[in-house]
RNA sequence: GCGGAUGUGGUGGAACUGGUAGACACGCUAGACUUAGGAUCUAGUGCCGCGAGGCGUGGGGGUUCGACUCCCUUCAUCCGCACCA
C-alpha cells in the first residue's frame, strides 16, 4: 500500500529521466540535428573550444560554454537560420603520452577510452551537435590536412610588396631573374645579398638554405630549454631555477634545429585584424601587447679600431645625444669579436654566469644591476665621442637587435647602470633634474642636443631619422615583440612532419598520403637523445622517402588552428575544405571558451586563416567573428574541524572553543553545509569511530571556501551526478542561473533545487493531479497575453545579447504569473514552450508533443513579440523629491506634461512631503519619473 | 612595474541607452497540509529604529533635478604580461 502510495506520488512527478532518455532516443533516430548547406536559409556558425579528452572526464566547469552555444544555436534556428554547430576533440597531446610511457598503452586506445567517455557524458546533456561532423585532430583523415596545410606554408613565402602570402615558385622564378635585391618579402634577418648569376651558381644545399631564410615554416636553429633527463626540451614554466620541474633533472640551453613558422611575416595584419572583431576589449589588449609593435629607429654605431659595427633600435632617437655607453646582451654575436684581451677574463666570468641563468630567471630579478665593459668603443654617429661599450642581462637577445644605447638621463634602467657603473650621465633635456632618476616624461624639451636643441621629443625624434637617413647610418622602423613560432615537439603523440630528409636536405613528401604516426616500441626519447619517433624503422612508416622521416612532430596547436574549417567539410577525401563549403559557412559567427587561450591557439588560428586566405583556399581573413570568453567554474570546498591530536571534530561555529587544524572534506557527505556524520564515519578507516562536538541544532556544521576544482580538494562536481538526480534540463538552466556566463563564480549546488522547482512548476501548471496533461483550448485573455508577450520580449533581447541568465528568471516570472492567473491556455504555453526549448530540450520536445505537434520543437518558429499586448492605460508614477522616492501614483498613460504636473503637485501626499515649502522645479519624464527639487 | 577584470542583502545575482536599488532564486522566520518529505501552499525577509523616520551598491570627491551606472581619486581581491630599448 505504502508503495503504491510512493510509486503514484512519483508518477505524478515531472519525470526527467524517462522524457530526457526518450528525446534524447527520438533525436538519434530521426537526426533531428543534422545539418546541410542550404541555400534557402542565411547561415549561422556556432562554435565551441574543443575540448582536450582527459582520463578525469568533465566535470561541470566544462559544460558551461557548451550550453550557453547550443542555447544560442538552438535560438538561432527558431530565428529560421541554417546552423553549424558541431564538436570535436583536440585529441593530440601530453597527458596520453605520458600515461602511455607509464604503461605501455598505445595513447591512441586512452585517447579513444577518454573520447567515448566524454561522449556519454556530453550526450546526457542534450546538446544539439551534428556528430556526423565530428573531428578527432589524432585521426589520420584529419591531420593528413593538418600536414597538407604545413607543406603549404612550406611553400609559400611572404610577398612585403602586396602584403600576402605567395608559392615560392615565384620566389624561385624572381630569384633567377634578378638575384634577391629587388625582391621585399619576410626573411631571416641575416639573409645574404645575392644576383641571379651567383643563385644558378649555388648548389642544391645552398639553394634550400635561402629557400628556408624565407619560406613561411622553415628549420633554424634555436636555443631551447634542453633536458637531458627527460631527453626533451622543456618550456619556460616547466623549469625551476635551472631544473627540470618534473624529475628534477638539470636544463641546459642547447642550440637546436627546430621547425619555425614565420608569424612575424603577419604581425601588421594580425594587429590591425584585431579592430574589426568583435571580442572582448581584454582579449584583444592581450593580443596587441604580445605583437608589441613599437615605432622607432634603427642606428649604427661604428666600433672604433673595427670594421665591425653594432646596430641598434631606439624608440627614442631624440635622446640620441645622451647616449654615453651601449650595453649588448651577454649572447649578442659582437661580443667575443670586440672584447679587448685585458677585459676578456672578465667578459667571459659574466658571460657564463649569465647563460647559467634561464631567461625567466634573468627577467625576475628586477633589483640587481650588473654587467661589464669589454673595453671597445663605439664612434657616436654626430659627436664622434668615444661610447664605451658594455655588456649586461638587461638587454634580451631575442627582442630588436639584442642591443641598445643607453640613454641614462632618458631611461632609468640606463640610468640604474651608468649610476651602479660610474659613468657619465649626460643631461639633455631642459630645466629637469636627473639627479634621483630619469626623466622618462616625453614632455621635456631637448637641450644640449646640436641641431635639436629646443625641440619637443616628436619633432626631435622626426628630424633626427630624416639625418640619419641622410648619412646612410640608420631609418625609422618598426619592431614587433612578436617573434617566430616554434613548431616542432619531441614527442610521440603528436602529428608527424610530411617532411623527409635528403643529402641533408629537408624535402616536402611528394604525394598528399596521410604520414602516418610509426609504431614504436617505446614512447621515450633514444639514447642519442632523439625524438621518439626515431625509434621507429624504416618498415614501421607507411611512407619513407630519403635517408630519414622527420622525427619531431606538430605542436598541439597545429590541428587546432583550422578545426572550425574541418566541420563544414569533415569527409572531404579531395580537399581540407571545399571552396563551395567554405564560401556557404563562413566565418564563425560565435565563438564560445575560456580566456586562457588569449594568444596560443586564437593568434595562431588568426594567422593560418590570413594564410590560407592569402593563397585562395578560402575566402575570408579572420576565423572568429564574435568571441566571448566564459569564466570558470569554482569549486566550493567543505572543512571539518578536528580537535588537535584527537579524533574528535567540532562544528565550525563552535570551532573557537578549541584548539583544532582544518581538513578538506568530500562535498558529497555535506548538504547545505551540514555534515552527513553517519557517511563521513564510512568515508575513511580512520574515521570510523570519530566523535562530533554538535551545536545548537543538534548539527554538525562544515566551513566553506571557494577554490579551484581539483580532486585532491574534494570539490568536484560532475555534472553526471546533477543529471542523474536533477535531469539534464534543470542542469542546463541551472548553469545559466548561476551568473553571467564571462564571470568567474562558484559553484554551489544549493540553489539547483530552486531551479529544478520551477520545471516542476512549469509541469504542474499544465496537468492536473492526477499528471494528465490539461489545457484549454479558448481565446487567451489580455493578462495571459501581457505575460506572455512581457516573457518574449525579454527572453528575446536577453539571448540576443548574450545575457544567458536573466532570460531563466524571466520565464520562472512568466510560469509565477500564469500561475497566479490560473492561466493554462493552449495558445499561451504553446508559445513559452518554444521560449524554454533552448535552455530545457527535453521538456520542451514533451510538451510540445503533448500539445498535439507532429514535428520536433526545434523546427517551431520563434514567437513574435506584438508591442500592442503590453499597452497599458495607466502608469504608476514614482515620486521623488530631490531624488529620492517617496511615494507613487497612478496616472493615467496619456496625460501631457503638464497635467501631470498638476495631478501631482495637488496630491495630498505631495503637500505633506512639501511642508508647506514651494517646489523650486519640477522633473517630469513621461512613464518613467516625477522629481520634485525643493 | 605595466595591463586587464571584479567589488551591490546571510548567498548566487538583477537593475540594458543615468530615472522606483535588491528582480529571480537560494537560505532563513512563522503558519497551513501531511504517517512521511530535499514535496506543496500562504505570509515575511537590505540595515538601524517601537515608531515617524534615517542609512544604504568597497572608501573619498565631482558632474546632474536625479548616479550601482558618467568623471577624478583611493582601497581590496583575482588574473595576464613582465628589464621590450
Amino acid at each position: 500500500m505504502i508503495n503504491f502510495a510512493v510509486k503514484l506520488f512519483f508518477g505524478m512527478e515531472y519525470d526527467f529521466k524517462s522524457i530526457e532518455q526518450k528525446w534524447q532516443g527520438n533525436w538519434r533516430k530521426s537526426n533531428t540535428y543534422k545539418v546541410e548547406e542550404l541555400d534557402t536559409m542565411p547561415k549561422f556558425y556556432v562554435l565551441d573550444m574543443f575540448p582536450y579528452p582527459s582520463g578525469a572526464g568533465l566535470h561541470v566547469g566544462h559544460p558551461l560554454g557548451y550550453i550557453a552555444s547550443d542555447i544560442y544555436a538552438r535560438y538561432m534556428k527558431h530565428k529560421g537560420y541554417n546552423v553549424l554547430h558541431p564538436m570535436g576533440y583536440d585529441s593530440f597531446g601530453l597527458p596520453a603520452e605520458q600515461y602511455a610511457i607509464q604503461t605501455g598503452q598505445h595513447p591512441a586506445i586512452t585517447t579513444e577510452n577518454n573520447i567515448n567517455r566524454y561522449r556519454e557524458q556530453l550526450d546526457k546533456i542534450g546538446f544539439s551537435y551534428d556528430w556526423d561532423r565530428e573531428v578527432r585532430t589524432s585521426e589520420p583523415n584529419y591531420y593528413k590536412w593538418t600536414q597538407w596545410i604545413f607543406k603549404q606554408l612550406f611553400d609559400s613565402f611572404y610577398c612585403d610588396t602586396d602584403n600576402r602570402a605567395k608559392p615560392i615558385e615565384e620566389l624561385v622564378h624572381a630569384f633567377s631573374e634578378s638575384g634577391n635585391k629587388g625582391v621585399k618579402a619576410a626573411c631571416d634577418e641575416d639573409t645574404p645579398q645575392f644576383t641571379a648569376e651567383q643563385w644558378h651558381a649555388f648548389s642544391e644545399y645552398e639553394k634550400e638554405d635561402i629557400l628556408q631564410k624565407y619560406r613561411l615554416t622553415f628549420l633554424s636553429e634555436t636555443w631551447v630549454n634542453w633536458c637531458e633527463g627527460l631527453g626533451t626540451v622543456l618550456a619556460n614554466d616547466e623549469v625551476k631555477d635551472g631544473r627540470s620541474e618534473r624529475g628534477n633533472f638539470p636544463v641546459e640551453q642547447k642550440l637546436m634545429k627546430q621547425w619555425s613558422m614565420r608569424i612575424t611575416a603577419y604581425a601588421e595584419r594580425l594587429l590591425r585584424g584585431l579592430d574589426t572583431l568583435d571580442w572582448s576589449d581584454s582579449i584583444k589588449e592581450i593580443q596587441r601587447n604580445w605583437i608589441g609593435k613599437s615605432k622607432g629607429a634603427s642606428v649604427t654605431f661604428k666600433i672604433e679600431e673595427s670594421d665591425q659595427s653594432i646596430n641598434v633600435f631606439t624608440t627614442r632617437s631624440d635622446t640620441i645625444f645622451g647616449v654615453t655607453f651601449m650595453v649588448l646582451a651577454p649572447e649578442h654575436e659582437l661580443v667575443n669579436k670586440i672584447t679587448r684581451p685585458e677585459q676578456k677574463e672578465e667578459i667571459e666570468k659574466y658571460c657564463q654566469s649569465a647563460a647559467l641563468k634561464s631567461e625567466r630567471d634573468r627577467q625576475a630579478d628586477v633589483k640587481t644591476v650588473s654587467g661589464a665593459f669589454t673595453g671597445a668603443y663605439a664612434i657616436h654617429p654626430f659627436t664622434n665621442e668615444r661610447i664605451p661599450i658594455w655588456i649586461g642581462d638587461y638587454v634580451l637577445a631575442s627582442y630588436g637587435s639584442g642591443a641598445v644605447m643607453a640613454v641614462p638621463c632618458g631611461d632609468q634602467r640606463d640610468w640604474s647602470f651608468a649610476s651602479q657603473f660610474g659613468i657619465e650621465i649626460k643631461n639633455i633635456f631642459n630645466d629637469t633634474d636627473i639627479s634621483e632618476g630619469a626623466n622618462e616624461d616625453k614632455s621635456a624639451i631637448i637641450d644640449h642636443s646640436d641641431f635639436l636643441s629646443g625641440m619637443t621629443s616628436k619633432e626631435a625624434t622626426q628630424k633626427v631619422i630624416e639625418a640619419l637617413e641622410e648619412k646612410g647610418i640608420g631609418e625609422g622602423k618598426i619592431n614587433y615583440r612578436l617573434r617566430d613560432a616554434i613548431f616542432s615537439r619531441q614527442r610521440y603523440w603528436g602529428e608527424p612532419f610530411p617532411i623527409y630528409y635528403e643529402d641533408g636536405i629537408a624535402k616536402a613528401t611528394p604525394s598528399n598520403n596521410c604520414i602516418e604516426l610509426p609504431p614504436v616500441d617505446k614512447y621515450l626519447p633514444t639514447e642519442q637523445g632523439e625524438p621518439p619517433l626515431a625509434r621507429a624503422n624504416k618498415d614501421d612508416w607507411n611512407i619513407f622517402h630519403g635517408e630519414r622521416m622527420e622525427y619531431n612532430t606538430m605542436p598541439g596547436w597545429a590541428g587546432s588552428s583550422w578545426y572550425f574549417l574541418r566541420y563544414m567539410d569533415p569527409h572531404n577525401e579531395e580537399a581540407f575544405v571545399s571552396k563551395e563549403k567554405a564560401d556557404y559557412w563562413g566565418q564563425v559567427d560565435l565563438y564560445i571558451g575560456g580566456a586562457e587561450h588569449a594568444v596560443g591557439h586564437l593568434l595562431y588560428s588568426r594567422f593560418w586563416t590570413k594564410f590560407l586566405c592569402d593563397r585562395g583556399f578560402i575566402g575570408f581573413d579572420e576565423p572568429f567573428k564574435k568571441m566571448i570568453n566564459q569564466g570558470m567554474i569554482l569549486g566550493r570546498s567543505n572543512f571539518v574541524y578536528r580537535i588537535n591530536d584527537t579524533n574528535s571534530f567540532v562544528s565550525f561555529d563552535k570551532r573557537k572553543e578549541y584548539k583544532c587544524s582544518r581538513l578538506h572534506v568530500d562535498i558529497n557527505l555535506v548538504n547545505n553545509d551540514v555534515l552527513d556524520i553517519e557517511a563521513f564515519k564510512n568515508w575513511r578507516e580512520e574515521f570510523k569511530d570519530a566523535e562530533f562536538i554538535l551545536n545548537e541544532n543538534e548539527e554538525y556544521l562544515c566551513d566553506f571556501e571557494v577554490e579551484k576544482m581539483s580532486k585532491s580538494k574534494y570539490n568536484v562536481q560532475t555534472p553526471d551526478d546533477l543529471v542523474e538526480k536533477f535531469g539534464a534540463d534543470t542542469l542546463r538552466m541551472y548553469e545559466m542561473f548561476l551568473g553571467p556566463l564571462e564571470q568567474f563564480k562558484p559553484w554551489d549546488t544549493k540553489g539547483i533545487n530552486g531551479v529544478h522547482n520551477f520545471l516542476r512548476k512549469f509541469w504542474r501548471l499544465v496537468h492536473d493531479d492526477e499528471n494528465n496533461f490539461d489545457i484549454e483550448q479558448c481565446e487567451p485573455n489580455n493578462e495571459e497575453l501581457k505575460a506572455l508577450h512581457k516573457c518574449i520580449k525579454k527572453v528575446t533581447e536577453d539571448i540576443e545579447r548574450h545575457s544567458f541568465n536573466t532570460v531563466v528568471s524571466t520565464l520562472m516570472i512568466a510560469v509565477n504569473e500564469l500561475n497566479d492567473l490560473k492561466s493554462k491556455n493552449k495558445t499561451i504555453i504553446s508559445q513559452l514552450v518554444v521560449l524554454i526549448s533552448p535552455y530545457a530540450p527535453h521538456f520542451a520536445e514533451e510538451l510540445w508533443q503533448r500539445l498535439e505537434n507532429m514535428d520536433s520543437v526545434t523546427l517551431a518558429q520563434w514567437p513574435q513579440f506584438d508591442e500592442k499586448h503590453l499597452q497599458e492605460d495607466a502608469f504608476t508614477y514614482p515620486v521623488s523629491f530631490n531624488g529620492k522616492m517617496r511615494f507613487t501614483m497612478d496616472l493615467s498613460a496619456d496625460l501631457s506634461k503638464d497635467d501631470i504636473e498638476k495631478a501631482v503637485l495637488s496630491f495630498e501626499k505631495t503637500i505633506q512631503y512639501l511642508e508647506g515649502k514651494s517646489p523650486k522645479r519640477v522633473i517630469i519624464v513621461p512613464k518613467k519619473i516625477v522629481n520634485i527639487v525643493v
